[in-house]
DNA sequence: CCGTTAATTAACATATCAGCTAAGTAATAA
DNA sequence: TTATTACTTAGCTGATATGTTAATTAACGG
């Protein structure tokens, strides 16, 4: 599993993991305040650090005795592009902006089936 | 591992699973038109069908002894709906913070829609 | 220097994963 | 009925993942 895309995906499909992630979007959290709302070990949420970091999800800082973690969105826009292939099979994009260019024409917007 | 968001990216994680779903977008197929890329046993490649249809990414049919199997984007869609809430951080380099505050109005704090 | 706080590393147990070969099942064809 | 084709299941192996507790490193503060 050496490429950067299963890296990413496997460190993703841990929810203890995508959890981080989540309160990685309010901005930047040392490891005990991301370790504070699970019931596992710290060093069990050092290693899910090492895990999200060596995907690229994550940076970490040092400030004093504080390892502070920052989110980093490039491999998530790397899943992002990943997923853009597959698109095309759950939303009638062609169709869909044809209708929405039509709307936009007509004034109104407001029948969007949605 | 019991929530479905977490089977399917555990499921997405493997390269040779990843190229199947490529193969599948092409249309249905069959296992053995399937395994015939890789140099892996065809028992290998049914356990990774059995690993995406249990995810969820396909469903198989049955015609003759043949077991067609073909793309099921329902997850997939999933994916992008998770990654929604971290697209601004790529999409949007400038006031990221401001706009996830905006749209925390109507989220979950753990991030996990289900 | 010593103690406290923050976090990582070490050592270990257990579970799951991905691969193999061999055997089994299901449907078709002779 | 028997053979063939298509695929799955069983049983094994080695690698990797997740968790634990105990020990260690790093920085700060008296």
């Amino acid at each position: 599993m050496t490429d950067p895309l299963s890296r990413t995906l496997s460190a993703l499909a841990d929810p203890t993991r995508r959890a981080i992630l989540a309160r990685l979007v309010t901005g930047e959290a040392t490891v005990n305040e991301l370790a504070e709302p699970f019931d596992i070990s710290l060093p069990a949420i050092s290693r899910h650090l090492k895990v999200l970091e060596t995907a690229g999800l994550i940076s970490r800082g040092r400030k004093a005795q504080w390892r502070p973690c920052r989110l980093e969105p490039g491999q998530l826009k790397a899943v992002d592009g990943w997923l853009e292939r597959y698109r095309r099979f759950w939303e009638d994009s062609f169709d869909r902006m044809d209708l929405y260019l039509a709307s936009l024409q007509k004034g109104s917007i407001d029948g969007e089936p949605n």
